[in-house]
RNA sequence: GGCGACGUGGCCAAGUGGUAAGGCAAUGGUUUGCAAAACCAUGUAUCACCGGUUCGACUCCGGUCGUCGCCUCCA
């Protein structure tokens, strides 16, 4: 089976067939930096690095954009409140969201354009589009775009014009011919950041950012178009009136891909899952620094991709720890089976499969892995499923880790059952870590959120691995308990003793 | 008012017409000095409800109820 995806533009999964073959172009609408980066915004961002990962994996030669917009109301209101240059101000948040999507194991996009740097771009489109007669500069100085000049409106979100309820939330505007008219350009108030342009000074309005952008990097009509469930009205289908209108060419893209919101839910007094608004207001809002400073990275990924993209996702710090929790399955099994690659003697699987039944079905699960992997993800990105195709080998190999002919010549089946890591890794950023630099990131982390000391945890470890070498069972279970107290949980294995910090 | 999405075991969550993956939690067991971890076993799921199409529907169609999103800035 080929790559499938849900298109909103015909509502229907489609098989995805670029425009050059083996070749696909992704414009995906990035963040606003006015604020640091929250889980929400982390949605979208994770829905198409996993997208693009896959794509590479199937074979295809990515051109990923994904944009910047440092030129907006609310970054200038919020410059204003600070008292900060509007560009430093969005600087100094771009290069806070590269930490935090770096941290996150995000892939960087080939090309990754701001507003700032394509007003040249945004004037001429504009003038392109007022001197074809599908916008308009009003007294004001500012220029909109005129809905019913273009006919496909309202394509995308299956909005009709008459249906909007213009005014109701928002007062009409004087200067628009309709009041779904959008701008293209707004005339500068006094002292806000402005260029010059043909209508005085001013600044690009909301839209036009992504049209001029996306056919600079992707050309006038490229393939995918992504961005958060949110953006389909009326940001992404005012960039579809924009760009068709200006190049004359349509469609813009292809597929048009959306990501189900994050909401964050909280138990109530009931056990019951109750829906709460993220905000700054009530204090909760969750950034992806917050959370990676507490645990690995994975963790969140994992949240991410054990949804499918398109599906509302509620967030608790449940899910969180849950996460953690299978992460530390995950490298468990992939440590064994390292151990047991390193030191059990070579063989050939196929012949080790005929030998031990458990080897055989770990043989069988590898061989199928790729293709069944494939199949999920064909089907619109099917991380969930995809992800469960990983976990039902982490539970093979540690079912076959104990088995005696697998442990003295299963070296080469290892071998295999560790490729199965390195496509998860490639394609869901899951499971590529050494496990033992994993589990020392989670403890450090842990261990300083629950305010744990290392080196006395060290020191009682070696009281108790004293007592037991004397066989004073005893003062071992006291220690153990004392550890447990803090909420240490400590696992003893032929290999020597490890410790975990309870989550 | 318009457009759209969702409702699957205690919880989370896949499911591409042929009677339901995976995870978490729970219980029993194997293992362990005892534990932890791991593994094994255990879930009668009226797939929101009512109709329809079909040999057969969680899956398609219509309706009802419920939850949510968009129509203003939003990932």
């Amino acid at each position: 089976m080929a790559l499938q995806l849900y298109n909103t533009l015909s509502r229907s999964l489609e098989p995805f067939e670029p425009q050059e073959p083996g070749q696909a172009r992704i414009y995906v609408c990035g963040m606003t930096t006015y604020d640091l980066c929250h889980i929400g915004h982390a949605r979208a961002m994770m829905a198409f690095d996993v997208a693009v990962r896959y794509m590479r994996f199937a074979g295809y030669n990515v051109t990923y954009v994904r944009n910047y917009t440092d030129v907006d109301d609310k970054i200038i209101a919020r410059a204003a409140e600070l008292g900060e240059p509007p560009l430093e101000l969005a600087k100094r948040f771009c290069d806070a969201l590269d930490e935090d999507l770096a941290s996150m194991g995000l892939i960087e996009p080939d090309h990754s354009p701001k507003v700032s740097e394509h007003i040249e771009g945004i004037v001429t489109m504009t003038a392109s589009l007022v001197d074809q007669g599908f916008a308009y500069a009003a007294d004001s100085g500012d220029v909109y775009f005129a809905v019913e000049s273009f006919e496909r409106y309202g394509k995308l979100s299956g909005k009709k014009l008459d249906d909007l309820r213009a005014g109701e939330r928002v007062a009409l505007d004087p200067n628009k011919r309709n009041p779904a008219d959008f701008a293209l350009w707004k005339s500068a108030k006094d002292g806000e950041i402005s260029w010059e342009s043909p209508w005085g000074a001013g600044r690009p309005g909301w839209h036009i950012e992504c049209s001029v952008m996306s056919s600079h990097h992707l050309g006038e009509s490229f393939d995918i178009h992504g961005g958060g469930i949110d953006l389909i009205f009326p940001h992404h289908e005012n960039e579809i009136a924009q760009s068709e209108c200006a190049h004359g060419t349509h469609p813009m893209a292809k597929y048009w891909l959306h990501n189900g919101h994050l909401s964050v839910v909280e138990r109530d007094e009931a056990g019951d899952w109750q829906q709460i608004k993220m905000s700054k207001s009530l204090g909760n809002v969750v950034n992806i620094r917050d959370v990676v400073a507490d645990m690995p990275a994975e963790a969140l990924r994992w949240v991410y991709v054990r949804t499918h993209y398109r599906s509302p996702l509620p967030y608790s710090s449940e899910a969180l720890h849950d996460a953690m929790g299978v992460l530390a399955r995950l490298y468990e099994a992939k440590e064994r089976a390292q151990e047991i690659a390193n030191t059990a003697a070579d063989s050939d699987p196929s012949k080790l499969a005929k030998e031990s039944a458990k080897a055989g079905e770990l043989y069988k699960l590898i061989a199928g892995f790729r293709d069944a992997f494939e199949d999920a993800m064909d089907q619109d990105l099917n991380t969930a499923l995809a992800s469960s195709l990983v976990l039902d080998v982490v539970r093979t190999i540690n079912r076959v880790s104990t088995d005696k002919v697998t442990k003295r010549r299963g070296a080469g089946l290892m071998r295999n059952a560790l490729q199965v890591f390195e496509i998860s890794a490639q394609v869901l950023g899951i499971g590529g870590m050494e496990p033992a630099a994993f589990f020392a990131e989670l403890r450090e982390k842990q261990a300083r959120v629950q305010g744990v000391d290392v080196a006395w945890v060290e020191a009682q470890l070696q009281a108790r691995l004293d007592a037991r070498e004397a066989k004073d069972w005893a003062a071992a279970d006291v220690i153990r308990d004392e550890l447990l107290k803090k909420r240490i949980v400590i696992m003893d294995s032929p290999s020597g003793v490890t410790w975990r910090i309870q989550v």
